[in-house]
DNA sequence: AGCGGGATTTTCT
DNA sequence: GAAAATCCCGCTT
């Protein structure tokens, strides 16, 4: 700070205070890096769904429950849910404080340690590893335990890159929802093998 | 490739 | 008590 050349590092809060709409965007082609037992796991974001408290889909559009409550917390933390009886499926919170939403994350492209996902994975391979959000999560041991978990911290970081281009991103409507079903806040990364539907 | 059903338990009404 | 931001398997085309 006391010359003009250090680089100056933008907290995620900072840089996902925005809508979710944009912020699912934002979020394509960056890097997750989870670290599990001394090793490392890298994946890339690759498809996207964007929820907000004016969504009749989103679990914040009731306002702000127990479970519901990281939603309403500081962006660049973790919302986990666990659905279906059995999955834990997970968002990265977005815009500000008390806005109630998050960016769930519905597809990654492993990038490094993929033998640490197929075992997590019970045998899984390919891109049946990560092309879902349970499917992720499985993979990437995420469970309620970090619900509200800091990615700029800890075991699981998030690493943004740059925006990717326009052209690169395909825009439709998202998947296993009953309410707002025509609205179109999916978004992936055009061709890309691990997005979960075409 | 696509459809249909079952699994299984948390969450909120 | 019903629904749920899913996955997996088996069956049919």
């Amino acid at each position: 700070m006391t010359n003009g050349t250090q680089k100056t590092t933008e907290s995620l809060a900072t840089i996902l205070n925005m809508p979710a709409e944009h912020a699912a965007r934002r979020l394509l082609g960056s890097i997750l890096e989870r670290m599990l037992n001394g090793r490392h796991i890298r994946v890339k974001i690759v498809e996207t769904e964007a929820y907000d408290q004016t969504d009749a889909a989103s679990h914040s559009y009731r306002g702000r429950t127990p479970r519901t409550d990281v939603m309403f917390g500081p962006a660049g933390h973790l919302y986990v849910y666990f659905t279906y009886g059995m999955h834990y499926c997970c968002n990265i919170v977005t815009g500000q404080e008390g806005e109630g939403s998050a960016v769930l994350i519905r597809a990654v492209e492993p990038l490094d340690g993929e033998e640490f996902l197929e075992e997590n994975r019970g045998g899984k391979t390919g891109i049946d590893l990560t092309n879902g959000p349970a499917k992720l999560c499985q993979a990437l041991k995420i469970t309620k335990e970090m619900n509200g978990h800091n990615l700029e911290e800890g075991s699981l970081r998030l690493i943004m890159q740059p925006e990717v281009t326009p052209q690169e991103v395909i825009v439709a409507k998202r998947i296993g929802i009953k309410h707002a079903v025509d609205m179109p806040w999916r978004f992936y990364l055009s061709d890309n093998r691990y997005v979960s539907r075409y």
